[in-house]
DNA sequence: TTTTGAGTTGTTCGA
DNA sequence: GTCGAACAACTCAAA
């Protein structure tokens, strides 16, 4: 008889150190069986481009854990179903996760964990996730802050929940016989025809190993650049890691005490770290908004906001969508993110400020684009970043602050280099009107070789009525 | 309970 | 070209 096993569950922490719920399986003395599921109809699941990320991930996850000594379960289904039906299969003695926050998801979660203590099954949870749990994080009433300041300084002031990361594991004890598993090739999480993750690979390596390396490379170079140099989409000044943290193949833990052991070290400019951590605190602030306001991805924190005079624009959106809109920056933004799966976080607030305030398209059709096509798409940071831009959200944007595309562009990509990467197009152009092609002189189009209209479009909307008709929707709503 | 100070990321206009 | 003010009022958090 062989002794029975502890299975962990795997969601959006694929990763081996300092995984709190893998961690407590092996120290449990049990073989351990790492599982993940795939269920299709789980609520907020995974875009397009979030799935060709965990394809990889799992895959470099799955290796990793083979040698190891503990291969990965892949299971496909219902998920309460394929984890009691696991949990049974292979005589289970207990299961370890590590929590989630948003209901969709608390609720399978509680559904699994009743199901299998009803059958004997210890279940045991973590938090794997954030630095605090959002319930921890309190005011001095004891409800959740608001604001991001006093979030921020409360939340410095306690610290992460766990003083140092949790270690890798060289060994990871298995079960005696394998486990039945599905292949990652079975799944199709990749896309095929077209193939329009072609040149994700070209920015990216999914995995645990790959998110060290790249937060190694942040910490030896662009850290000290951050706090002023994280607005320039056309240099390399921030950190990258978001797919990664989104995917949980690094926690914030290990970022925050890699980045203070930096600076106790006097390797790191202080100024730009705690900048850099406090960007980690936003991630904290989305989750605890999203947890103590679980329609978040949906209806607008304000609620006045609910009878604010969007559009239904489907042409603009699409023209958005496509990268079309006659606006380099927003153009550019755009196809980055369909190029890479990733946009610099500055351009995000003008594409966004874009979609919302010129075209008055209501944010949550934005907010589902970039849920399907980034790599680091994350429900907490959407929902919350979204709405701040909005100016619904939590410690929101005031409703006059509405982004000038080209003011933008010559204020954060001066050269022109961010516009001409991704939007090629216009490659010749100076830098002058790199921002605004609509005022360069005829002359300089033509031997830019741009043909307004054909090889590049005219704006799809006047920036200055856009903004005024903007402000004159505040006012509705204002005086409801 | 009341008061007080503060609040991620901007733009425009006029002096 | 540069600078300060206006753009609103409200809610939050702490004293």
């Amino acid at each position: 008889m062989t002794e029975r096993p502890a299975l962990v569950w795997l969601r959006r922490d694929l990763r081996i150190a300092d995984n709190p719920a893998l961690h407590a399986a092996r120290e449990s003395g049990a073989p351990v069986i790492p599982v993940f599921i795939l269920d299709d109809d789980e609520p907020h699941f995974m875009g397009a481009a979030s799935r060709w990320w965990l394809h990889h991930s799992l895959a470099a996850l799955g290796e990793a854990l083979a040698r190891a000594g503990a291969p990965l379960v892949l299971r496909r289904g219902e998920t309460v179903e394929a984890m009691t039906a696991l949990a049974q299969e292979t005589r289970a003695q207990a299961v370890f996760w590590n929590r989630r926050y948003f209901n969709g998801h608390i609720a399978l979660d509680k559904a699994i964990k009743s199901r299998l203590q009803d059958k004997g099954v210890a279940v045991q949870t973590f938090n794997g996730a954030l630095l605090r749990e959002p319930w921890e994080v309190k005011t001095g009433d004891g409800g959740p802050y608001r604001v991001f300041s006093p979030f921020w300084r409360a939340l410095r002031r306690l610290g992460p929940a766990r003083r140092a990361p949790l270690a890798g594991m060289r060994k990871i004890p298995g079960p005696a016989s394998p486990v039945k598993s599905d292949t990652l090739a079975d799944w199709a999480l990749t896309p095929d025809d077209p193939d329009w993750a072609a040149e994700f690979s070209e920015s990216w390596t999914p995995g645990e190993n790959g998110a060290q390396a790249r937060l190694k490379s942040f910490l030896d170079g662009a850290i000290n650049h951050y706090r002023d140099g994280r607005n320039r989409p056309d240099r390399e000044h921030v950190s990258r890691l978001s797919p990664h943290l989104a995917h949980g193949e690094i926690s914030p833990l290990q970022i925050w005490s890699a980045i203070e052991t930096r600076v106790a070290q006097g390797e790191a400019d202080e100024n730009s770290a705690e900048t850099f951590l406090s960007e980690l605190a936003w991630r904290e602030f989305s989750y605890g908004l999203l947890y103590f306001n679980q329609d978040l991805p949906q209806a607008p924190l304000r609620r006045e906001f609910s009878a604010y005079p969007w559009r239904d624009d489907a042409k603009g959106l699409r023209a958005w969508r496509k990268g079309l809109t006659g606006y380099p920056i927003v153009d550019a933004g755009m196809r980055q993110l369909w190029r890479t799966g990733w946009m610099h976080n500055r351009v995000r607030m003008i594409t966004a400020s874009f979609l919302i305030k010129d075209l008055l398209v209501p944010w949550q059709q934005g907010e589902a684009w970039f849920s399907d096509t980034l790599v680091d798409a994350d429900i907490a940071n959407n929902a919350a970043s979204w709405q701040w831009v909005a100016g619904c959200g939590a410690d929101a944007a005031p409703y006059f602050r509405i982004f000038n595309p080209v003011t933008q562009g010559e204020k954060f990509d001066p050269n022109g280099d961010y516009v001409r990467e991704f939007a090629p197009e216009l490659k010749k152009l100076p830098a002058k009107y790199i921002h605004a092609p609509w005022k360069a002189p005829k002359d300089v189009l033509a031997t830019s070789g741009i043909v307004l209209g054909k090889t590049y479009p005219f704006p799809i909307i006047d920036h200055a009525e856009a903004r005024k008709r903007a402000l004159a929707g505040y006012d509705d709503i204002r005086n409801t």
